[in-house]
DNA sequence: GCACTTTGTGTCATTTTAACACTTTCAAAT
DNA sequence: ATTTGAAAGTGTTAAAATGACACAAAGTGC
């Protein structure tokens, strides 16, 4: 399984990816792993998840299975492939899926020498190991069209977040700006946020006021068979 | 690979299923085979489909990958597994597509004494071999959610329909009833239909237009990032 | 020509959408 | 103390989309 972590920086979404070093330089791609065999498809990602950030109860999604009979098949994959596969050349699909990250939860440390993985902004990334770039692809295509029906891009933030933030993730996400007060308009009729009495503090500028997910609104909504946020 | 393949008589979504004899009676299941080892996983869906019903070029989608490891274990599901599989222990993976025929262009042949698939209308399936139903459910939901932002009901009906298939269409995979008047207007302002110089004959009632998907229509639609039906 | 069945059509009130600009509030710098 | 910079927050209006609703028209079969 391979797997595409998503975190937001406040500004743009970024992808977790591990570098390997190989012959032509630092080489990129998605976090993943052998399956085990008596292992749900779900309990694998899970699992690789946390063996790499140590994070548990994320929001993960099967993308769909991949399995090109050439997709390791690179030369540039091979060396790599052979340091880390007893049967190098034996045929593997991949289950992918993607995942939703708060990026506070898990920053990998800039300043270790033997890093291993790093967040990289998504529209920075133009190419990746094995098939892991059109992977890639349709996980932005998959979060793209679920975030238009389900709530799910408050995985991305902090509990407490500002409108301001969550309609950058939305641009981020869509890919195209939104107008911020037909926005907040929007997302305030839906009663999915509940404002708390608390407000930003140190900012340079007017402080926000925050908010939080409203969990329970969110599941009434859904009972009447909203699945439509109409972005 | 296992693969759900949607029909529409008209009145109600039908599966094809194919049946075993076993034990206990007739069991369905959902067509599906083993992957080869140097085939595309698409190219497989496609195979399994021309191998049962002599259909090529048909709609096909990947639904996603299903791995429970028990999800071969039933015991109404080993003595056939016995049957077929050189090593019926293994644990199996599968991926799941489903597909949209015309019914019309495959008919099994009910008067046939072997027969081995049938239409089934898709509300009075209530069990599957294997997890075959679990995927059907899946495959019933990817669906709803599909024909909400792409077209691809036409897949179902023949290259002439009238306003009315359409809509019953529409009605079975949403599960819910649609105005007719607004589904008309709907469809129509969309101008992803063609009304033909031609009508119906025949029928017992006032004949009814006819009507063709306009692909160029909805090419240029799709251009300006349309994507939502609003259904 | 009558009964039956399905097609096909329009209006109106309400809601939703898109486009658009200025004041407020804080921290930091002077 | 005052100014500056930066983001927060807010309302109106015109246009478009939605949802609710009922009856005449056009065929076939009897």
């Amino acid at each position: 399984m391979d797997c595409v972590i998503f975190g937001f920086d406040f500004d743009k979404l970024n992808v977790l990816v591990i570098n390997r070093d190989g012959a032509n330089g630092v080489q990129w791609a998605l976090p993943g792993n052998l399956i085990y065999d008596d292992e749900h498809l779900d309990q694998a990602a899970n699992r690789v998840l946390a063996e790499l950030t140590g994070l548990q109860h994320i929001y993960l999604e099967q993308i769909g299975a991949f399995g090109d009979p050439q997709r390791i098949s690179k030369e540039s994959d091979r060396s790599w492939l052979q340091s880390i596969r007893a049967q190098p050349d034996a045929r593997v699909i991949t289950v992918a899926y993607f995942s939703l990250v708060k990026m506070e939860d898990y920053q990998p440390q800039a300043s270790s020498f033997a890093k291993s993985a790093e967040w990289i902004p998504i529209n920075e990334i133009k190419e990746l190991a094995f098939d892991h770039y059109e992977i890639l692809q349709a996980a932005k295509s998959r979060l793209k069209q679920m975030i238009k029906i389900r709530p799910i891009g408050f995985n991305l933030l902090p509990e407490k977040f500002t409108l301001s933030q969550l309609h950058k993730l939305y641009e981020s996400i869509l890919d195209k700006p939104l107008d911020k007060r037909n926005f907040r308009r929007k997302i305030q009729k839906l009663n999915i946020v509940m404002s708390l009495k608390e407000k930003q503090s140190g900012v340079p500028h007017k402080p926000s006021q925050l908010f939080m997910f409203d969990k329970d609104h969110y599941l009434r909504l859904m009972q009447n068979g909203f699945d439509n946020f109409g972005f």
